[in-house]
DNA sequence: CCAGAGTGATGCAAAAAATGCACCGCTATG
DNA sequence: CATAGCGGTGCATTTTTTGCATCACTCTGG
């Protein structure tokens, strides 16, 4: 939208600090740019960069004015999608902030499922913790997120929760491996693979293990559930995730074990958006089918 | 906004229905307007208008972009006051739909009251129906609504409410001009002066004496409250009115009379804003002194 | 039944706006 | 204290927008 080139040229500038470097990414010259910039602060009435020796750097009114800018693109996309929605079709991008543990099965699943359905909608995933995949909400770097154990919940709008217990992974061979339920004690006895402190499933284990007075030891921590998952197929470690994260179809070699409730209490998925927004058409379909798909 | 005035052209367009009418208002010449709008479209994907015989008419995705158009021009308007805000001056301007009791005493009060703090905020008051009242807010013809007993209350967000007892309006030299309260049988006993149907107390009033078996006779039927009072204050007519058009410093030669609640009811009187808008600063300090006056 | 007044669309020249280039003054940095 | 990087600016040039004249079309009223 040629009309709206100077909310990106905006955008430029404050992403790289500088009307040279804003410049080559414009495809225009730095004093047109320059320009450009001061005609739309004299409309606007007010200054929104602040200039420094090494650069640009928006004000307090250039922030506000940001949210703005990303807010109505935001809005104008949503128009895109609802007028091809008119005529039939069914185009648009949807964004999605995730949970690692929605990676190998469950988005995969569903998003082929939906772009059967609809193949000129196309995708973007982005892994994100707890904290990050709220920010990229308020950035407008997603649209939708669908997390484990979110940290605020603030500006987040939930339109989905569904409760996962803490399922204990280890290896068919394993001696616990034939149960139907396992205490957190039992657990313990053997080596631990654990998600980094950062995941949801690790702050659930974190406060079970405090409540029965030990502290958990892992032999290995890592930030990859595939990792966890194959470490624990070698040996007699147990690993930890919730069911979404794995197959329904349970694997020969591997054993999926819920822990007890009344150890661990297990947590909430949460598939949510920015409060205040409305979603392009997409998204909202997408949302709806992910929805059902939890159910 | 030199960028946006595309626009202003499009709503032009819409608002007079012929490229060549708009023309005049935006001080441009049609071919100009008239290309300006096809490279819009151009841009856009897809035409916002339909070419008619007799003119341009808005298509369905002409209305979602309307639509959007005034979202975002608001949006702006709100960051602008945000931004007038943090230099410490508060400008705006505040554009209220409101029932007609508001307007002899509660507004005149409220609005010089504000203006005494902040004389560089202005006001627009636009007296409407309980549905019309609506209407203005999903124009964005309105910011602020503060209607009795509201039709719909889609769209509608409520940011406060507050009962109203029906009143009694009479001379002070009525026969019933000295008592407490009166029940709604003793008024009919006398000339009433009712407000005309579409008005809430009116509605509340129909209701009530439907119950009691009556049907309301009025002698005078006015959509003019200051009529009503007038005419009651010449005889022995009963005019009805809620508390917040009456002044709260009774005239000598007035007087006010609650009806018993068990006869009618009452009804709220309501402040509210489009669903899902933030408003501008300055209509939302506004909006908390009406709050804190209705209490 | 047809003339006229209304509609949007378009070719072309003139006017206006945006751009690129060269250069200025400034400041932090090594 | 030289230098590299920054934003700002005057001026010629390019690009875009506009206005005028005119076309094709349709409905309306005599």
């Amino acid at each position: 939208m040629r009309h709206l080139l100077i909310y990106d040229m905006i955008e430029a500038v404050h992403r790289s600090g500088s009307i040279r470097r804003a410049a080559e990414d414009t495809n225009i010259t730095a004093s047109a740019l320059n320009r450009r910039i001061q005609a739309f602060e004299e409309e606007f009435g007010s200054e929104i960069f602040e200039r420094l020796p090494r650069g640009m750097k928006l004000n307090p009114a250039g922030e506000l004015l940001l949210y703005h800018i990303r807010l109505q693109r935001q809005d104008l996309i949503r128009v895109h999608s609802q007028v091809a929605d008119l005529s039939g079709m069914r185009r648009g991008h949807v964004k999605i902030a995730c949970s690692q543990a929605l990676l190998p099965y469950f988005l995969p699943r569903e998003i082929s499922k939906y772009r059967a359905e609809f193949p000129d909608v196309t995708f973007s995933v982005n892994v994100r913790d707890r904290i990050q995949a709220e920010k990229d909400l308020v950035n407008f770097e997603s649209d939708l997120a669908l997390v484990f154990e979110p940290a605020h919940m603030v500006n987040f709008e939930v339109l989905h929760a569904v409760h996962q217990p803490v399922m204990a992974v280890m290896s068919a061979a394993h001696p616990l491996a034939d149960r139907k339920s396992l205490r957190l004690r039992e657990c313990l006895e053997y080596d631990l693979v654990l998600p980094a402190p950062q995941f949801g499933v690790r702050v659930l284990l974190e406060q079970a293990a405090a409540r029965l007075g030990r502290k958990l030891e892992p032999v290995l921590e890592t930030d990859s559930f595939d990792m966890m998952r194959r470490f624990a197929a070698y040996g007699d470690g147990i690993g930890f995730q919730v069911p979404v994260g794995l197959n329904a179809l349970a694997r020969p070699d591997m054993s999926f074990i819920p822990i007890a409730e009344r150890d661990v209490a297990g947590g909430e998925l949460y598939l949510g958006h920015l409060k205040g927004r409305s979603l392009p058409v997409a998204t909202l379909k997408f949302a709806n089918q992910v929805m059902t798909a939890l159910s």
